[in-house]
RNA sequence: GCUGGUGUGGCUCAAUGGUAGAGCAGCUGACUUGUAAUCAGCAGGUUGUAGGUUCGAUUCCUAUCACCAGCUCCA
């Protein structure tokens, strides 16, 4: 799924990139140059200047870079001995650094734009500047980024530019652009009344009426799926003792993101996550192997701390339920119930027409257990993974801290991909809390643990859909899914009355019988992404039908309202996107 | 949190160192209407907040809060 990597493309922008340098170069002399790779929609450079570069500096560049194409400079490679490439690039602390980290008989090469100006660049690069004549490029923002991406470095400036083989596909690429800013959930959210955010509360996201819609049938979705799949359901509370968490780890890997507070002299943390909510559950009352698996459920309302700059519409919020469940089992379980997951998953995804890919994730840096269990951990998953012919990304070092996970990552509108459902393994906190279970034996065993989601997020899936969709949810999820607008005064009666069928079939209508032109109704329904519109009027009326308009461009007169009842009716059964 | 930017009535936006203006939405009235905006009137803002400069600030400066883009992080 994922995109495919075009190698002449990538060359050419890594090329525009060193064309981005000499620009630079030429105008600002004393610009630190340090890294320009290519990306997905063009390339970027980072330097280190005085100045400030604003967009008003943008068309200057540009003008150079096109004088640089014009001339049609040549892409030479000039290979050069460590202590050479120290010395040529003495006063600039970033390549130097970046030299400094090869080994000391390592041959290092420059490329030469023309023969005025060369960069550090392992390349390869295009012949010429000639070659990218054609590029279709524009600088579109400078903004700050971290040397390296450690926060504790100094931040460059990010010049970011897009970069296509002709301008027709650069066209192409701003026009989506243009598109995914319609789609904006921060900007839909607000126009259909789906959820607003407050000043008062960055980051917790309130849910508006129609929004509540959306979330009670996803909910109601959910537990009808994981009914069918065997899932209890629990609730635990939102905040748990110090203690706890100190037994489950979070304290000490995860309290930066932790609200605390204390309750009498007791330190008490609002659930980060579900799992020690869920052991305890567990540890209420012994087990059998006979009740294994266990698979147990929890929409669960956790809240991080994320920092302040890192919020966005729903996408990113401080608090969010997780469709969680936590799967408690035997060794010998573990595939057939990462399998049982997969497939639950991805009957979730199709619902929706989503595409997704996979990716594992290995031990992470700050983790606890041992090697051993990590090992046997990590390989019940890649085993899971093969025998289910799943292809995916390996993630070194991207694990939770207490066990490698499987993630589900969705293609959204803008083509960003979205983590959603994620698969961890746990043995640590079975050990950590020391749960049990009577095997067949009459010995007592400890349980390996699943934690999982679905949607991951109900807040940011529901911000993911309403981007996928553009706000016009499909007939099961929409808010409003059919809106009766009347012609008249005098039809209104009737028009009641069609509204109340529609009611009785616990079908969402609501009635439009403003003193309006029918124009102006139509315009406004449509423009909320109602579905379905009944219109009436003394046509109507006095032959007993109804006229209808869907939200796309179908128009249909002389219907029966049976017979478009049991449309939608079929329509919401089969949940039809 | 960091870098840069933004902050004007419910929404979208305008204006100026001399005490803010429009469209839409809202309210009232007229019109009783046939597939994306009927007309008229009314009402609504101490220009995010707190200081400062100034005869005078919404416009300049400082701080702060929130938002936006990116970095870092991430469900």
């Amino acid at each position: 799924m994922k995109k495919e990597l075009d190698e002449g493309l990538q060359k050419a922008r890594h090329s525009m990139a060193h064309v981005l340098a000499k620009a630079l170069m030429g105008l600002y002399p004393k610009t630190k140059l340090t890294i320009g790779p290519a990306i997905d929609d063009g390339f970027y450079y980072d330097v280190d200047l005085d100045e400030q570069l604003t967009p008003d500096h943008f068309d200057a560049i540009e003008k150079k870079m096109r004088e640089i194409l014009n001339k049609g400079e040549s892409f030479t490679r000039k290979e050069v001995s460590k202590q050479e490439a120290l010395k040529l690039f003495a006063g600039n602390e970033y390549k130097t650094e970046i030299i400094n980290e090869l080994p000391n008989d390592a041959t290092i090469t420059l490329y030469y734009t023309g023969d005025n100006f060369f960069d550090l660049c392992r390349g390869p690069h295009v012949e010429s500047t000639r070659n990218l004549q054609n590029f279709g490029y524009k600088i579109h923002s400078v903004n700050g980024a971290y040397w390296r991406g450690n926060e504790k470095n100094k931040m460059l400036q990010r010049v970011y530019v897009y970069a296509f083989k002709s301008k027709k596909e650069l066209a192409d690429h701003i026009a989506m652009l243009e598109e995914a800013k319609k789609r904006d959930n921060r900007k839909l959210g607000k126009e259909l009344g789906l959820f607003m955010i407050s000043p008062e509360g960055p980051g917790f996201p309130f849910y508006l009426p129609n929004g509540m819609i959306v979330r009670n049938e996803l909910i109601d979705y959910w537990h009808q799926i994981h009914r069918k799949a065997g899932y209890k359901e629990v609730l635990t509370p939102i905040m748990l003792s110090r203690h706890l968490w100190e037994t489950s780890g979070h304290w000490d890997h995860y309290k930066a993101n932790m609200y605390t507070t204390k309750i009498d002299d007791t330190d008490f943390a609002i659930k980060p996550m579900n799992c020690p909510g869920g052991i305890l559950v567990y540890k209420n009352s012994p087990h059998s192997y006979r009740d294994l698996p266990l698979r147990v459920g929890e929409l669960g309302l956790v809240h991080r701390h994320e920092k302040s700059g890192e919020l966005g519409g729903m996408m990113r919020v401080r608090c969010f339920t997780q469709d969680d469940a936590h799967i408690f089992m035997t060794p010998s379980q573990i595939k057939d119930e990462i399998k049982g997951v997969v497939e639950l998953i991805d009957k979730v995804y199709k619902i929706f027409n989503f595409t997704y890919h996979v990716e594992l994730s290995t031990r992470p840096e700050n983790s606890m257990g041992s090697d051993e269990d990590w090992n046997l951990a990590t390989d019940a998953l890649k085993s899971a993974l093969d025998e289910l012919k799943l292809d995916y990304v390996i993630n070194e070092g991207d694990g939770a801290f207490y066990g490698p996970k499987i993630d589900f990552h969705l293609n959204d509108a803008i083509g960003r991909t979205w983590q959603c459902g994620t698969i961890q393994l746990d043995f640590q906190l079975p050990q950590r809390f020391e749960l049990e279970y009577t095997g067949e034996d009459g010995e007592k065993h400890r349980p390996i643990m699943i934690h999982r989601v679905v949607y991951g997020s109900i807040d940011r899936f529901f911000g993911i859909l309403i981007e996928h969709f553009a706000g016009a949810f499909p007939l099961w999820l929409a808010p409003e899914q059919v809106r009766v607008l009347t012609l008249a005064d005098r039809n209104n009666a009737y028009a009641e009355k069609i509204a109340e069928v529609l009611r009785n079939k616990n079908i969402r209508v609501e009635l439009d019988e403003r003193n309006e032109k029918i124009g102006f109704k139509i315009r406004e329904a449509l423009s909320m992404k109602v579905p379905y519109l009944i219109i009436v009027g003394d046509g109507e009326e006095s032959t007993g039908t109804i006229s209808i308009r869907g939200r796309g461009n179908e128009s249909a007169s002389g219907l029966k309202l049976a017979d478009f009842v049991e449309r939608l009716e079929n329509e919401i059964k089969t949940k039809k996107i």
